[in-house]
DNA sequence: ATAAACTTTCAATAATACTTGAAAGTTCAA
DNA sequence: TTGAACTTTCAAGTATTATTGAAAGTTTAT
């Protein structure tokens, strides 16, 4: 396969998959691009590469950076700010699972504590504290594999499946 | 806090939830629903509980169903359908990742094959190739991982968290 | 066969999310 | 200070996705 098809495929399927995971397509790709991309790129070249326009390329620039995947790299002598993602994909996967468990599992713990101590005791609300409960429990199960994942330094998630098979 | 107000706050929760993941609002709020009550409940109490229209619920109900998430109950002597969610939270664990490996993962996979096979050998082809492959490492592992989860009859991956910590 | 009870479909509409591009803002060298 | 080089903002426009509701389809009892 050519290498521009495959670049191309490559950044329009991370778009894809970005946005099923709650990452906006531009997103996903400026990070495919940067991914693959031996230099930094200017927000000029991003804008190119991805025909899109300046505004979008910088609030995008600017979210991956708030999510801890691309970062500002200064050139010498030079006005510009060029951009470059991290190529660890380890290390890529431990700040997505530290943004998300953020963005989506605090608030839910936080909203299960303080729901599970609705009042009152017909069947309906046993019923209700009993499913709440038990969503309580497998979010805090959740949240330590997390915190597991998220300090650890080596890839102990790996390994550990390399001793189960 | 009185049940009504917390069943408003966790359907809510839920839906907002569900469309990070992948999943649309109003169907995690069906499921939210089916998930707290103690019988099944038909398309009308759906519509009637959520304020939805007859189509929407409809829908989604049979989107929930193709997730594995929620069937069909049968009441003797009635012609309506009811509906009602399995309520282990490790199965619905399972369903989900099960559902989303299916229609997120094996594509990338898939594509990964592909593109790894990029002719040419300029610096950036290698790049390419080195990053493609990683993540193709990467998504290898992250599959089997899910397998074995998807596969587990019981709960390993809390009982090894448990011997972990 | 008919009709009532119920479910499904789908074109139109509404809601949401994304993108643009020009104007405003910032920085810095001279 | 000025103005050129660059970045950021945001209102308006576009695209995408979800929702409605009425009509068409299906099933079952009689």
């Amino acid at each position: 396969m050519k290498y521009s098809e495959a670049k191309e495929k490559y950044i329009h399927a991370w778009g894809t998959l970005g946005s099923s995971w709650g990452v906006n397509r531009t997103m996903a790709q400026i990070h495919a691009l940067l991914m693959v991309s031996i230099e930094p790129l200017s927000t000029e070249e991003i804008m190119e590469e991805l025909k899109i326009s300046r505004g979008n390329a910088n609030m995008n620039v600017r979210a991956l950076m708030d999510w801890g995947l691309a970062d500002k790299v200064l050139v010498a002598g030079e006005r510009k700010e060029y951009f470059k993602a991290d190529k660890d994909i380890m290390k890529i996967g431990v700040q997505v699972a530290k943004e998300r468990k953020r963005r989506e599992l605090d608030p839910i713990i936080k909203l299960l504590n303080e729901i599970t101590v609705v009042d009152g005791d017909t069947a309906e609300v046993k019923e209700f504290r009993k499913v709440t409960k038990d969503l309580q429990k497998f979010a805090g199960q959740t949240e330590s594999v997390l915190d597991l994942f998220i300090k650890s330094k080596d890839n102990w998630f790996f390994k550990i499946l390399g001793k189960l098979r």
